[in-house]
This record gives structure tokens, C-alpha cells and sequence, in this order.
RNA sequence: GCGCUUGUAGCUCAGUGGAUAGAGCGUUCCCCUCCGAAGGGAAAGGCCGUGCGUUCGAUUCGCACCAGGCGCACCA
């Protein structure tokens, strides 16, 4: 059984408390590399539930504590206790863990919409997704990943009244028939009707929708390429639960869940937990989102999935909160069975980015801009690079990846052609830099594969002892960072350690090192934080470069 | 009105019940006759929105208020 060394530090310090461990919660922390590479606040939580001194509580559980791993124990501060780990032991962290679960989990991403070109918020959801399932599956999970498509809805009635009118459809198009409707009412009204016939299998609406689908499925799928997101197992579009709605609502019917709402409208009364009213069929007959995700989330628990997560962004945090009560009320869904991955969407400016307005940031154009830039860089600072095609793009799609993978997901993103165009500082290329420098020494070393002696009595400079401990806990992070599916925290893991990194590279000198054992020693330091940088970038999707 | 969410350096953002609150950008400096300067180092810059409470300890938890954003029955 591979166990996370925090963990195993946490049993330590259990064994050495006895039968009142099981009483309380205490922290296991990486506090600053000052203090040691473990920090545990075990000491001070007694101390206060035993009402005795937090110094007294410290050197009486060091004193029984198995202390075999680690170099030093030492009481600090108001009572903290800080583990520093002998050099040996770093070497021993699992690259991956025994899966704990073996359930089927659905991740949904990815959901654009017909007749809208990708923008920015969907680049959001690409590549956060891609980034969980990737961590998903590196610890072992059984997880799959579909995109929900936004193929059906009201929205096919303007659409084909568009292609009625026009004869053709475009953006265009659409957002004028959109904003005429605002104006006269009737013609919000038709739309609504020939979604209506869409819906009980009118040819030429159907014709006209099957077409739409096409075109644009083709240029979706274009995301896979275009930034390196990992193949969808399923592409379940909101059409496909068409033929599973009806026996949701007889099932919602049966368990008298619905209600009749104002002008016919079949309805689920949530006001109790402050949910409102969620609407499942409109009062025209037409279903409407929320119905079509109670099929799908039903279709998936037949097909074994025990959780389902949705990545997508927080303005529908309501939405899937009714999903989620009416699932519970239908006694399909227990806690943690089903998750909202919510992020903030992006504004400019500090202006809310929508199509309607106009001022959307659109993928392509974005991808373009900076790939310029890329460009220029590399014409002045790299110019007889190989494969400058492959670089350009990698680096460009590490950049954009990277700006989106390091905020928080729950805070709303200013975007700023300024920050996404620059490669220096905290972006993705500087991480890309620091592996490439890397990958150039070993390269120059002609040592291919180095390892590691630690020779007692060679100095360990504190850069390469922090380093080292580093490089050991990138299975702790990514732990933490799906523990919450939280991408930043293995972003800013990342980033920390390519500053070490670069760091420990300007300090210490390793091909025109003289000493052999520690040459070897930083050799091996090297190719280890090779690895370890390598693997966390493979984790965010973002392409580690021998050369840029 | 109700609900959710955010408020941290000039700007954009991390972060945490505790040991000196961090980074990038911007500003002012320093470092390529040594492995890639897309790099490293230094300085300046903070009542962590306000008030009250819980706590040995609050920027972190709770409540109230102020300010922004989002959502709240037939859009998805």
C-alpha cells in the first residue's frame, strides 16, 4: 500500500498520542523551509482540549514519537512541531497512489453552443476539465469525459427561423433576429413555435437542425487540436436525452414531485430550500434545460457513473442547485454523488464579456494574438530553433492554459492582453523555460540517466535540501488539488518549484563541477526536477519543450 | 426584495485559525570573459472593505453593515 508521507507522518504522530488522537483534528502543514519540511499544530489542539501547557504537550509527544524518518523534531513558536526529514527519505515519495475508489465518474466539460463561435469561456471549461480529468486519471481514478453539447432548446427556433428568413444562418444573423424579437414580441413567439414542432418531429425542422449540428460538431472539434484537450470518451449532446425525458417526467409524476405552475407550466416547488421554482416543461409543452439534465444525469447513473461533476461556469451555480434538490427529492443522488465545478467568468475591461454586448474575446482570435507574439520572441531571442511551427504553438497554448489554470476558479478572471501576452514573470513559459533549461544540461552532461548519492559529508546547499524536499510532494499536491478540483494549487506548486529551480540553476554550477559525487548529486537533482516539472506540466496539459 | 459570490500592494491575483501576509506586472537599482537573461538578486509599496463577536491567537470562522459582480418560473 503506497502512502503520501504526510500521511505516514500523521500516523506517527497519532501512535504517539494513543487513543485521544481519534478525539480531535490537527494540520500537517508545509510551513516555511526555515522551520523544516512538516509542520503539525498536533501540540496546540491538545493543549487546549487537555488544559495544559502547548510546550509540555510538544516534548512529551516527540519524546514517544516514532522519530526514525526524520532528521530533526524540534518544538517551535507558540508550540508548533516542525519535521525535518532525513535526505534519504525524500527520495521515497510514490509517483502515483493505489486508487482508493473504483466508481465511474462523468466529467462534463466543454458544453458550446450552436451557432456561436468559441470564445474565451469556453477555453475556460476546455481546459479546466482537461486539466481534472488528467489528475483524475493520474491517481487512478475511473474517470470519462463528455461534452454537453448545446443542441436543442428555444434557442433552435431562432435559429431555424433564421434559416427560414435568410435562407442561411450566421452570427450575424442570429443576433439581429435576436434583438428584433426584443422589440416585437411576435417574433420571440414563432421561434418559440417551430422549437415547439422541432420538438414533435417536424421534417424540414429537423432537416434544417440536423444540418446545423453538423457544421458545427466539425468546428468544435477542433478544440482537441487547437489546445491539446485530452479525447472525449462521449459526446452526449442535449439532443441525445430527447427519447429519456419523457419517462423522467413519469417518474417525477409518480413520486409526485410535480407540480402545475402558473399557465400550465410543470413545475418543481423548491421554495422551502430557497431554490424557487424550477421549471421542467414550459407552459408552450417545450422542455427545458433543467429537464434535459435530470435525463442525463439519470442516463449516466444507468450506465454506472456514481458521480457526476459539471464544469461549468457560476452564473449557473442556481441552476445546479436545483438539479441537485430535485435529485435528491427523487432519491437519486446522495451527497458528494454529484458536483458543480464552477468557475468565475471572464471580464474585460470590467465589463461581463457576452456576445450581446459585443465585446466577447473570441477563441481563435485570441490563439492568433498570441501566437504572434510568440512568434517575435522567439525571432529575437531563439532564432535558429528547430521546429519553430511546434514550439510556437506549444508555447502559445502553455501561456493561455497557464493564465486560466492559475487563478482560483471560483474568482472572476479580468483578462488583460497585456498579462496573457506575457511570457515572463508567472505564465506558462517561464515554466516551459525553467524545463528546457534542464533538458540543455542533461543534454550536455551526456549522462543520461544520473543517480542520486548522497554523500553525507558533500555539502547540500539550502536551495537543493529545499528543492529536493519539493520535488518529493507532488503527489500531496495534486491530492490537494482535486480534493476540491481546485487546478491553482498544482499551478502555483509549479510555479514555486520552477522558481527553486531556476534558483538552485544560477547558484550552483553543475557541468563545471570539479567534485564528481556532487556534480552526480546535481546531476541527479536535475534530472529528478526534469521529471517532477515535466509530469505537473503533462498534469495542467501544457507541453514540456526540450528547446523553446 | 431574496439567494450566491467577491472585497488582500498602484494594477492583476495567490494564500492561511497561529511563527515576519506572498507573487507577477509596473517603478528604482544590480548580475551574462560559467551550464539558455523567456533567468537570478535588491529596494520601495499593505489599518488583508468597516464594525462587533467566538478564540490563548482572526486577514482566515460567525453576525451586521458598506461596495462590486452574478442569479432568482417558462434562456441555456
Amino acid at each position: 500500500m503506497l502512502m503520501l508521507m504526510r500521511e505516514k507522518i500523521k500516523q506517527i504522530i497519532q501512535t504517539a498520542m494513543g487513543p485521544a488522537s481519534a478525539e480531535f483534528n490537527f494540520d500537517l502543514t508545509y510551513p516555511d523551509a526555515k522551520f523544516g519540511d512538516y509542520a503539525t499544530n498536533a501540540a496546540l489542539v491538545w493543549a487546549k482540549l487537555s488544559k495544559q501547557k502547548p510546550q509540555d504537550v510538544a516534548k512529551n509527544l516527540i519524546e514517544k514519537m516514532d522519530k526514525a524518518m526524520f532528521e530533526t523534531v524540534e518544538i517551535a513558536g507558540p508550540g508548533f512541531i516542525n519535521f525535518r526529514l532525513k535526505n534519504n527519505e525524500l527520495l521515497t515519495q510514490p509517483s502515483a497512489l493505489n486508487p482508493q475508489r473504483s466508481e465511474k465518474i462523468l466529467l462534463e466539460y466543454f458544453q458550446p453552443n450552436i451557432a456561436k463561435p468559441l470564445h474565451i469561456g469556453h477555453l475556460e471549461t476546455a481546459v479546466i476539465g482537461d486539466a481534472i480529468k488528467r489528475m483524475l486519471l493520474f491517481v487512478g481514478e475511473k474517470v470519462e469525459s463528455d461534452t454537453h453539447m448545446g443542441d436543442w432548446g428555444t434557442q433552435f427556433g431562432f435559429l431555424i427561423l433564421a434559416v427560414k428568413k435568410f435562407g442561411k444562418v450566421n452570427e450575424k444573423i442570429y443576433a439581429q433576429l435576436n434583438q428584433e424579437a426584443e422589440k416585437d414580441p411576435s417574433i420571440h413567439e414563432s421561434a418559440k413555435q417551430e422549437f415547439v414542432k422541432l420538438e414533435q418531429g417536424d421534417q424540414e425542422n429537423r432537416k434544417i437542425w440536423q444540418d446545423l449540428v453538423e457544421d458545427s460538431v466539425k468546428q468544435f472539434l477542433q478544440i482537441n487540436q487547437l489546445m491539446d484537450i485530452l479525447p472525449f470518451d462521449h459526446h452526449w449532446p442535449e439532443s441525445f436525452y430527447e427519447d429519456k425525458m419523457p419517462g423522467v417526467l413519469t417518474e417525477l409524476e409518480s413520486k409526485d414531485i410535480l407540480q402545475t405552475g402558473e399557465r400550465g407550466a410543470r413545475i418543481v416547488n423548491l421554495e422551502q430550500q430557497k431554490l424557487g421554482i424550477a421549471v421542467i416543461v414550459k407552459s408552450d409543452g417545450g422542455t427545458t434545460y433543467l429537464l434535459r439534465d435530470l435525463a442525463t444525469f439519470i442516463f449516466a447513473q444507468k450506465e454506472g457513473f456514481k458521480k457526476h461533476l459539471y464544469v461549468v461556469d457560476n452564473r449557473q451555480s442556481h441552476h445546479y442547485k436545483q438539479l441537485f434538490a430535485i435529485l435528491h427529492r427523487m432519491e437519486k443522488i446522495e451527497e458528494g454523488e454529484g458536483a458543480h465545478i464552477d468557475y468565475g467568468f471572464v471580464s474585460f475591461k470590467g465589463e461581463a464579456l457576452s456576445t450581446r454586448k459585443g465585446n466577447m474575446i473570441l477563441a481563435l482570435d485570441v490563439i492568433a494574438q498570441a501566437e504572434e507574439k510568440v512568434a517575435q520572441v522567439i525571432a529575437e531571442k531563439n532564432p535558429d530553433l528547430k521546429d519553430k511551427q511546434g514550439v510556437i504553438k506549444a508555447v502559445t497554448k502553455g501561456a493561455l492554459k497557464y493564465f486560466i489554470l492559475k487563478h482560483n476558479r471560483h474568482s472572476d478572471i479580468e483578462f488583460s492582453w497585456e498579462e496573457v501576452l506575457d511570457f515572463e514573470g508567472n505564465s506558462g513559459p517561464y515554466l516551459q523555460y525553467a524545463y528546457a533549461r534542464l533538458s540543455s544540461i542533461l543534454k550536455k552532461s551526456q549522462i543520461t540517466n544520473p543517480k542520486f548519492q548522497i554523500n553525507p559529508k558533500s555539502q547540500i546547499s539550502n536551495t537543493e535540501r529545499e528543492l529536493l524536499f519539493k520535488l518529493s510532494i507532488l503527489s500531496e499536491i495534486v491530492d490537494d488539488t482535486l480534493a476540491d478540483y481546485l487546478p491553482n494549487i498544482l499551478a502555483n506548486y509549479l510555479y514555486n518549484l520552477a522558481g527553486l529551480i531556476n534558483k538552485f540553476y544560477h547558484e550552483s554550477h553543475i557541468l563545471s563541477e570539479k567534485d564528481q559525487t556532487v556534480k552526480n548529486f546535481r546531476l541527479a537533482l536535475i534530472a529528478k526536477a526534469k521529471n517532477t516539472l515535466g509530469k505537473g506540466l503533462e498534469l495542467l496539459g501544457i507541453q514540456a519543450l526540450e528547446e523553446m
